[in-house]
DNA sequence: TCTTGAACCTCTAGGTACTGTAGCTTGTAT
DNA sequence: ATACAAGCTACAGTACCTAGAGGTTCAAGA
């Protein structure tokens, strides 16, 4: 029987953040001690190790709970998880594009710094500058779903 | 003169979001049209070009509001940005390496999923794994200030 | 067994960065 | 002169947390 401290501890993640995805039902309803404390098994591990590292990886919690439904149903049909599998994959090349221009910028800025004061330095031209932008004023902020 | 909408055509920033920025203080107040209307020059498109350039590399408004104030005082020193563009790069690589690793087996599940169940994918395990973080639980939102 | 203190509880409010809506006014083109 | 796109304010709502108040539970040491 895990708390929730531990939860806490071995995902990285705030006790307010767990209690936090229980309210909005992405993480289930623990059982409880016989003084109210919640009491995780280890699939709560696992099922807030899963949500922690698709949210760093940039998936909405919505997305999130999509990927969770398919793992909570394993006897889904192949086709409804290439559907979404698809539309994820999509989302990913994109976002990789992006972090991947943004990348190049930042280390631009990080090489071409070298004077002792902003006149000399680069960082505030490269952030004025949108000419490694793709054409489109596209978003790169996630939004998976 | 320009209009608030020709800035938000030019910058690809909802309207609501410029008047937002000017609320926050990141913008500055415009002149106003006879009838109250905002009228900018071309230095405020500038200047929120930089914002959303910023923003888009995912500086927090807070670093970029430290940008600005940096790029207002040019005697300062540049060694500032410079920490705060290279947080953003290890930020971005990491980020970057999670979602390639990602990307791998949604092509996987997508192109091999040829199995009639969820339970023959791979893709919760990957998510569910954290080997490819650091050891550190650390947040790679953006969080620069 | 008692006590202490860390860890837990609920509830509420705040924070960032927007985004949307209602209801109205202004500007411009025909 | 009129139509209507685009502007205005003000406020509510969204996503995803995070912090604080004020109280309770649990486990370990005396």
């Amino acid at each position: 029987m895990l708390t929730i401290g531990t939860l806490s501890k071995k995902t990285g993640t705030k006790v307010q953040t767990i209690r936090y995805y229980e309210q909005i039902g992405v993480m289930n309803e623990p059982g409880r001690s016989a003084g109210g404390q919640r009491r995780y098994f280890e699939k709560d591990l696992d099922r807030l190790a899963f949500i922690r590292h698709s949210r760093q990886l940039g998936f909405s919690l919505e997305s999130i709970r999509e990927l969770l439904d398919l793992s909570d149903n394993p006897s889904r049909s192949c086709a409804d998880a290439d559907v979404i599998a698809r539309r994820q994959l999509t989302q990913v090349e994109r976002r990789i594009k992006g972090l991947q221009a943004l990348k190049k910028e930042l280390k631009r800025m990080v090489t071409e710094c070298e004077g002792n004061s902003v006149a000399e330095c680069k960082i505030i031209e490269v952030l004025r500058d949108h000419s490694e932008c793709l054409t489109e004023h596209q978003n790169i902020d996630v939004e998976l779903a």
